[in-house]
RNA sequence: GGGGUUGUAGCAUAGUGGAUAGUGCAGUUGGCUUCGGACCAACAGGUCGUGGGUUCAAAUCCCACCAACCCCUCCA
């Protein structure tokens, strides 16, 4: 069935009357801040200029006008507002959503196949909150691709070379044998504080310490049996954090190494720079790449010690991708926004050499605290796991303290649903300033107060046994509350917002839609009984909780956040 | 020096041309013999960083400035 366009309704009753075009009006149709004031609102001062006439006069003489089936009208300060009729608003709104299930909501808008590079963390160092916002983006990239019909593939890619890995081998190494051992739980924590320590261990004597990682890395270089046992911890890292996105439900399709790029890269490179003569040239000893483009400057790829960069390994790390998921066009990444710059010069660069290519950087802001910033080279971390454990316990003590039966499952679903909210709420161009007690704070706009109406609508369903097939009997003739049209009106609106999320990847367009559905279900909540004599309107009602939880839990799918049946 | 992002109440955040700038936390006050109070209702709190400009209309567009953070040939 089609789903019910009211503002293309609006602008074709409009169109009879006034002399415009109907993309203009269509573009001039708001919904206003104040619901007193209706549903929709087409403003009157443009014409009203045109015209020469007083906006207030104009807009009451157009709404005069007006007749429809579907709204009535009124006009005020230049305004001509359309409310559309409660008992055709809710027919529509329950019929569309009943009928749709957890397709309600889907449009084809995407056919591509997309690689999204996510999970940026490198194995042997640790992963934090920066990570965390990191990691549950890229969920978000992929879940609303799939909402809108594309087919996409989330990849990790980590480092699991560099000074980075010999800085965490050279503490590891002080350690007495029995702290050696890899522990059975929070792999990624004990990795991560090794790496921690090392960095204070390393700041106690810069100088001295530097020359001893560089002679580590010698010996590494020399040593295969040494190589083979880092090899050894960084897979064990590397399988720590793919246990963290399995207990977090993050999709992530395959996974790629840095020490897999770099030989891809020394197999393409003799090619690559004989095709490319003019782009890559050598400037004090480094080969970099000349983007002709003085705001882009030089990029470079290739150290004047020979050793590769970002840049090279980035080259031939498309082409692994290539190969992996063969015909792959579209490519998506979800960085941090401090490397901005780096992504526009390499995405320059592939423009080049891999020009039926598409690539698009998801850029996010930073996790700050008050103590500074939180990234992997300083001090003054938020480790994963302590973030998690921290909520852990205070979901746990709320559970109790209501009275409900401790329960693995919905302490997981309450706790990592308030990990993926903080990390979504925020416009992604915004650096988060991180408080835990406010993460810790169940009440108001938070993904507990969401998940808590979503198990009041379960709670009531749960009472009554009613089918779907009672949807064709029901009357829409009763005296309705204000508040459940504009829970039905507040439903529709979802449409909308996938597609404004989907432009631009922003999750915190359906955060803060899935809070306003929440507002409203909890207004009617407390104003419309349901469970009340009266046939007609109970049924009415309980489809229309039907309805709400239909659209919540397809909203809260694509942030990957689950409602518990109770808490 | 150049480039980017951000600046909205004590704190946090939404709103990118439209009505009295929306929301949460913290503060004050009210509501459980009730389909679940992690709720609802109400009060108080705003020079939308500053100064110009464009427009019938500016938090929103343009210009200049200020502040914070990030990036800018050999870090990842």
């Amino acid at each position: 069935m089609i789903s019910m366009d009211y503002k293309k309704l609006f602008s074709d009753v409009l169109l009879d009357i006034i002399d415009l075009d109907l993309d203009k009006i269509n573009s001039e149709i708001k919904q206003p801040i104040n619901p007193e004031h209706g549903d929709l609102s087409f403003p009157v001062f443009e014409l009203s200029k045109k015209q020469k006439k007083i906006p207030n006069v104009l807009a009451e003489e157009i709404s005069q006008k007006l007749s429809s089936k579907y709204f009535s009208f009124s006009s005020i300060n230049g305004y001509i507002n359309a409310k559309i009729k409660t008992s055709f608003l809710i027919k529509e709104t329950i019929k569309e959503a009943i009928e749709k299930k957890e397709n309600f909501g889907k449009i084809n808008l995407d056919n591509n196949l997309y690689v999204i590079d996510t999970f940026n963390a490198n194995p042997l160092k640790m992963l934090h909150i920066g990570h965390l916002r990191n990691i549950v983006t890229g969920d978000f990239v992929h879940n609303i691709l799939k909402f809108v019909g594309a087919d996409s593939k989330p990849i990790s890619y980590g480092g699991d070379i560099g000074t980075h890995v010999v800085k965490w081998y050279w503490y590891y190494k002080k350690l007495p044998e029995n702290e050696k051992i890899i522990p059975k739980k929070d792999v990624s924590k004990w990795f991560g504080n090794i790496y921690l320590k090392a960095g204070i261990l390393f700041e106690e004597d810069k100088e001295k310490h530097k020359e001893e990682i560089n002679q580590l890395q010698i010996e590494i270089m020399n040593n295969p049996s040494l190589q083979k046992e880092i090899k050894y911890l960084a897979i064990e890292s590397q399988k720590a954090y793919n246990k963290i996105g399995e207990e977090l439900s993050i999709t992530i399709d395959s996974g790629f190494l840095e020490s897999e790029a770099e030989i891809k890269f020394n197999e393409i490179r003799e090619e690559l720079f004989k095709k490319y003569k003019d782009l890559f040239i050598e400037s004090e000893g480094a080969i970099v790449a000349d983007l002709k483009d003085k705001e882009l400057g030089y990029f470079i790829i290739i150290k004047n010690n020979g050793a590769l960069l970002y840049g090279a390994k980035d080259i031939s790390l498309l082409k692994l991708k290539q190969e992996r998921y063969p015909s792959l066009k579209n490519f998506i990444y979800v960085i941090a926004s401090e490397q901005d710059f780096y992504l526009k010069q390499l995405f320059k660069l592939f423009s080049i050499i891999y020009p039926d290519t598409n690539h698009y950087h998801v850029s996010h802001g930073l996790i700050n605290t008050s103590e500074g910033k939180m990234k992997s080279r300083e001090g003054g971390h938020f480790l994963y796991e302590d973030f998690r454990d921290e909520i852990f316990v205070n979901v746990k003590k709320k559970l109790i303290e209501n009275g409900l039966l401790e329960n693995e499952e919905i302490i997981k679903e309450i706790s990592f649903g308030v990990m993926k909210f903080e990390m979504l709420k925020t416009n992604l161009n915004k650096n988060i300033v991180f408080d835990i007690s406010q993460a810790l704070d169940f009440q108001g706009d938070t993904s507990p107060y969401v998940q808590y109406s979503g198990v009041r609508a379960k709670s009531i369903l749960r009472k009554v046994d009613f089918q779907d097939s009672f949807l064709n009997n029901l009357d829409y003739n009763y005296s309705f509350e204000k508040e459940e049209h504009l829970l039905a009106l507040k439903i529709n609106d979802f449409k909308e917002k996938v597609i404004l999320a989907y432009n631009g990847y922003k999750s915190h367009i359906l955060v803060n839609y899935t809070l306003e559905l929440a507002h409203i279900f909890n207004k009617f909540y407390t104003t419309c009984p349901v469970l009340v004599e009266d046939e007609k309107i109970k049924n009415t009602r309980l489809f229309l909780i039907k309805s709400f939880l239909i659209t919540l839990e397809n909203a809260l799918n694509i942030l990957g956040i689950k409602i518990p049946e109770k808490m």
